[in-house]
RNA sequence: GGUGGGAUACCCAAGCGGCCAACGGGGCCUGACUGUAAAUCAGGUGGCUCAGCCUUCCGAGGUUCGAAUCCUCGUCCCACCA
């Protein structure tokens, strides 16, 4: 184990809170000096949805750092709670999910994981197996150690419950459960979002009650989505998925806003936290440009996810796209018929470049379809279909298909 | 359980018998500008081979020449009281 200071140092890059004050560096002293074995850090992932994005990285990030300082990464697929529904920081009840939903879920989820965690050092567990045997009295006992007040002091219920609007009890329970997860793995340390405060500090009670030295706890920022204004969130649909492909990735790293450029460097890439500062000085004195630094943002992105050839080449594709204005090479084909004319609108739906006949319509009329690059403006044009094979229609700068 | 109020397009929200495919805002889409940023500006935003036609205002009936607007029943939501 290396020096504990340098080790803190990393551990702590980024992290917007850990609680109590002292106590992590307390315990990762222990481990340098050999007072006890490695810590077993605990991250829970509801599936919830098909697919993890970008925010969800900034946690999976700090784990690996832990990963890297000889730590256990304790992984919980939370297949049990994401029936229950995470009320932190909603508005509104969780809509509820089915078993085979949550299991289809948890299976992408493991995948995308991986391409962050390192494969040693991690344990990854279903809390669906000891949460789904605990029996009523087992639960009663669980609740008894919570009371409403300290329920309703968080800001999201008693937004809530002031405004009327429903708490479901099963979320009353979410907190414990996920306390419970952290007595059954017995972890040191717990990582969540800041808006998982409240939920990582009941497992401290909880461990307590059981007899176990408490977690640490550490949150991590949340970071706004391509909108700018919301946290990242399937439900904004604001999203950058690890599973988009590169090109996509690419384009929408680059559509940011350039005030949360410095956040996204320092929170999920790897680029060193000096490396980063300096960044934000150059940025705010103007001796660098926000353009070329989404660029190199992007390109740190797609190959950390990717790779760095698949970077190089999303790149590629993004200059000939948004540089150059031009067309790009790997578009969809979308056949049209042998003979005979085509209706345009027609055309534009079948390839799926406006959703109906009426948006085909509108889309030409503003002067948003191009065929190979020249504008069309008659919305109900008849084209003969041979002389569309091979040309390439657009709409707006970015959905093309090849005719053929 | 009682008494009031409400359900309008993706969201919020006007409309309260014909001028309503339905004001306004947000979001979203297209265009201009640009660094596929932000800000700004212009247009659009139910469907349909579209100067017209068709289907919409929680659901089902009804009144009327005519209903999102009035009546009846149903469903769901909210407030106050218990």
């Amino acid at each position: 184990m290396e020096p504990a200071d340098d080790q803190l140092r990393d551990l702590l890059d980024g992290v917007e809170e850990a609680l109590p004050a002292g106590e992590l560096e307390r315990k990762v002293r222990q481990v340098a000096r050999g007072e006890r074995p490695p810590l077993r850090v605990k991250l829970g992932l509801d599936p919830t949805k098909p697919d993890i994005h970008l925010g969800h990285t900034v946690q999976l990030r700090k784990l690996r750092d832990f990963q890297r300082h000889g730590h256990t990464a304790v992984l919980i697929i939370g297949g049990f709670t994401a029936q229950v529904g995470d009320p932190s920081g909603r508005s509104t009840t969780r809509p509820r999910l089915t078993p085979a939903e949550v299991a289809a879920n948890a299976a992408t989820y493991l995948e995308q994981a991986g391409r962050v965690l390192l494969p040693e050092r991690l344990e990854v567990v279903d809390n669906s197996t000891w949460l789904g045997r605990l029996a009523l009295p087992d639960v009663l006992g669980l609740t008894a150690q919570m009371t409403v007040a300290r329920m309703l002091e968080r800001s999201d219920f008693s937004a809530r419950y002031r405004e009327g609007r429903p708490i479901a009890i099963a979320e009353f329970l979410y907190p414990l459960l996920q306390g419970q997860d952290s007595v059954e793995v017995t972890s040191d340390v717990e990582l969540g979002g800041t808006d998982q405060t409240f939920n990582l500090l009941v497992g401290r009670d909880l461990q307590q009650a059981a007899g176990q030295e408490p977690q640490t706890v550490l949150t991590m920022p949340l970071i706004e989505g391509l909108d700018g204004s919301a946290k990242m969130s399937k439900t904004a649909g604001n999203t950058i998925d690890v599973d988009d492909d590169p090109a996509e990735m690419f384009g929408k790293v680059m559509r940011i806003r350039d005030e949360l450029l410095v956040k996204y460097l320092r929170l999920v890439t790897d680029v060193p936290p000096d490396e980063v500062d300096r960044v934000a000085a150059g940025l705010a004195d103007g001796s660098l440009h926000p353009g070329d630094q989404k660029r190199r943002l992007a390109r740190e992105i797609v190959a950390a996810l990717h790779g760095p050839g698949d970077a190089a080449a999303a790149e590629e594709r993004f200059n000939v796209q948004f540089r150059d204005r031009a067309i790009p090479d790997d578009v969809p084909e979308h056949p049209v018929g042998d003979d005979g004319d085509v209706f345009l609108p027609a055309l534009l739906t079948g390839a799926g470049l406006a959703g109906t006949g009426s948006e085909a319509r509108r889309l030409v009329t503003s002067g948003g379809v191009r065929l190979d690059g020249e504008v069309l403006t008659d919305p109900t044009a008849q084209l003969p279909a041979a002389s569309l094979r091979g040309r390439v229609l657009q709409v707006g700068r970015r959905r093309f298909v090849r005719l053929t």
